[in-house]
RNA sequence: GUCCUCAUAGCUCAACGGAUAGAGCACAGGUUUCCUAAACCUGCGAUGAAGGUUCGAUUCCUUCUGGGGACGCCA
């Protein structure tokens, strides 16, 4: 069995359709119109077309007005067309899909609009086609041989995990994930923040300061992330006052590059410290990477950046520093210091340079906050410069900034918010609402019915608990993930506290919740075959039958787009639709005598199929989708 | 000062240049002898201002107002 591609099959008959009318078709794109479910009517179609009002209006000028005619006359005459295919398709030519398969009706609005309404007897081949699939469905094979390096997380060391770094890590392992399920072969990379001269101020930092060492004493190993990040903090106040301060650490970070192994050795346990804390919330969070290149490993690999731009001529000396000119750019991009200590940008084209030739990726993926924007410009151009990449294979998928209602948070002043402090208030609140829960079920007065089926309360309380800590974290997790994913990556977020909590409506919880109904329904169910015979839908089944097979094309254009939010409004959406269908009918037969019976057959299809797509496209989002909650 | 970006309901967010601008939260009311009430239903409410392009503008262009960000020795 196979995916009608319902999009695909449409464009054709429309392309063929114009074709035959002697028009030149540029692109044709669809939509799908809002389907007004209230009313349990179609509205608009369930794809729908502008191709005769864009025809007709770019003809402008052009002599094709008489041609082509009004919109509506172009949209009507494109109608007869599909609807009443030539002889030769219906003679059997092979190369041509009959529309008329998946199509019931073709109907013409005004101004222009195509209307394409599909086929019951489609929607449910689409359903059939969903449970075959299983987890699968939505995938495809389109990305194969398709190599994309995803760069993200990349928190600083010295630096607590925050909330900063939460946007980055999640949306770049949904761009993965995402990518990976359309075939592509993707590579996740980490370029650690270990290297600059922010490690010259803890040095030097830790130099003269109480903590000053002798061979690494204990005193030196008990310090914690968040003494380097208060270090970090006041050192930057302090050197608003005193340059000299400054000057010390780019002294240091000068000496690091230049392998002393005092300073060498200090860094190297402000690098492991951290990352014991990193890799605990990588782990908390899912993420894996396949190379962690951080910063420093690029060290050596600078010279030939240092060497090819000046081969190329375009380093030049200025101000004791070494700098590339950017056409277009008045800020140069700055190669060495003027202490020839190298810079951020530096470590970026030594690691585009090292990405290209490693791994030959089709695409660069940078998951970076918009902050960087004009960073990336800088790099992105002389990466070109040098000839290294070409500009349209590096991508900045620039994310908007966790903010304050005061402004951005600023590491150097102190701002951040901790991120493990919000997963771990997250999973506490997920439990304690399980709790309650489950609280309330076990004090709710039992039929004798119940009663009977399950063997004892004492078990099922037992057996709930052990599933709750686990339940909690994805839920929990689940929660804030989904709070960050759902906004569109370019937008800045307001920090609050409580919103990113949120257990119900539009989050994490109400997906999984509806995802576990599912699951319980079809677990009640037990063993059954999804043959149905199946006259008329009810308004709420037709709903999900129509937005249900959107799935696809929406992973599409999420991984396109570098847009999880997509992703998220659709699942929404569907579980919307789901629980209404839900609220509105009985799935199983009431009786139970006649599980057989089609229509119920037919509710635990669409249930199954809800429930898959449902883990599905957690998944790709890095969320899980426990059996119950 | 220059450049970038954003402005949608009381709040937080959606909406390839399309049709009656969708949700969630909050607020008011209703739903459980029946498959999970972390649910469902009803109500309330919005495109910052002024021009322009277009058959059609929240979306594109200009100006204004108001946030946010970036602009060579942090990363």
């Amino acid at each position: 069995m196979e995916n009608q591609n319902f999009q695909k099959t449409i464009k054709e008959a429309i392309k063929n359709a114009l074709k035959e009318l002697g028009i030149e078709a540029g692109s044709v794109e669809l939509e799908h119109p809002t389907l007004r479910q209230a009313q349990g009517k179609l509205g608009h179609g369930d794809y729908s077309s502008n191709i005769a009002m864009a025809i007709v209006s770019s003809g402008k000028g052009k002599g094709k007005r008489e041609k082509s005619g009004t919109p509506l006359e172009l949209a009507e005459a494109i109608k007869l067309k599909i609807a009443c295919p030539p002889i030769a398709s219906l003679l059997g030519d092979s190369r041509r899909e009959n529309p008329l398969k998946i199509l019931d009706r073709v109907e013409v609005a005004p101004p222009g609009f195509i209307n394409f309404f599909l086929s019951k007897e489609a929607l449910l081949q689409e359903l059939y086609f969903a449970l075959d699939t299983g987890e699968k469905y939505g995938s495809s094979k389109e990305g194969e041989g398709k190599r994309i390096l995803v760069d993200h997380s990349h928190p600083n060391i010295a630096k607590r995990f925050g909330i900063g770094h939460l946007r980055s890590t999640i949306i770049g392992q949904a761009i993965i994930k995402l990518h990976k399920f359309l075939g592509w072969d993707v590579i996740a990379d980490n370029f650690l923040g270990d290297w600059g001269t922010q490690f010259g101020m803890l040095i030097a930092r830790i130099q003269n300061s109480k903590f000053k060492i002798q061979n690494c004493n204990s005193k030196f190993k008990n310090l914690t992330i968040d003494d380097f990040e208060r270090m970090y903090v006041e050192f930057n106040q302090e050197a608003k006052d005193n340059p000299a301060l400054m000057e010390e650490a780019r002294m240091w970070f000068k000496k690091l590059e230049e392998g002393d192994s005092e300073a060498w050795e200090i860094w190297q346990h402000i690098k492991s410290i951290s990352l014991v804390e990193f890799k605990r919330i990588w782990d908390l969070l899912g993420v894996e990477f396949d190379y962690i290149h951080a910063e420093s490993f690029f060290e050596d690999k600078m010279a030939p950046v240092l060497k090819d731009a000046k081969e190329k001529g375009i380093a030049k000396e200025d101000q004791g520093a070494l700098i590339v000119r950017i056409p277009g750019l008045e800020t140069p991009l700055l190669l060495l210091k003027s202490d020839r200590a190298t810079t951020y940008e530096t470590r970026d084209l030594a690691a585009i340079r090292f990405w290209a030739r490693e791994f030959k990726p089709e695409k660069i993926v940078y998951e970076v906050g918009v902050d960087q924007e004009f960073h990336f410009k800088q790099v992105f151009a002389v990466a070109e410069m040098l000839g290294y990449a070409k500009k349209e294979q590096l991508v900045h998928v620039k994310h908007g900034l966790y903010r304050l209602e005061t402004g951005k948070m600023r590491t150097r002043a102190g701002q951040t918010v901790k991120l493990e402090l919000i997963l771990d208030e997250a999973i506490k609140r997920a439990k304690r609402l399980a709790e309650s829960k489950f609280g309330y079920e076990a004090m709710k007065p039992r039929s004798d019915k119940a009663m009977t089926q399950d063997s004892s309360i004492a078990s099922s309380l037992n057996s709930h608990s052990v599933a709750s800590d686990e339940v909690a974290v994805a839920v929990g997790i689940g929660a804030i993930k989904y709070f960050d994913l759902s906004h569109h990556p370019s937008t800045d977020i307001v920090f609050d506290w409580e919103k990113m909590f949120a257990l119900e409506g539009n989050s994490a919880p109400y997906l999984q919740y509806t995802h576990a109904r599912c699951r319980s329904v079809l677990q009640r169910a037990g063993i059954f075959n999804f043959q149905f015979q199946i006259s008329n839908l009810e308004p709420e089944e037709e709903a999900i039958l129509r937005l249900f097979y959107h799935f696809p094309e929406v992973i599409q254009e999420s991984a396109y787009n570098f847009s999880p939010n997509l992703l998220c409004n659709f699942l929404f959406e569907l579980s919307q639709r789901y629980n209404t269908f839900y609220a509105a009918h009985r799935i199983l037969d009431v009786s139970r005598s006649s599980i057989a019976n089609s229509q119920s057959a037919f509710r635990l299809a669409l249930t199954e199929a809800v429930a898959n797509t449902l883990k599905t496209g957690l998944g790709l989002l890095g969320i899980q989708a426990p059996e119950r909650m």
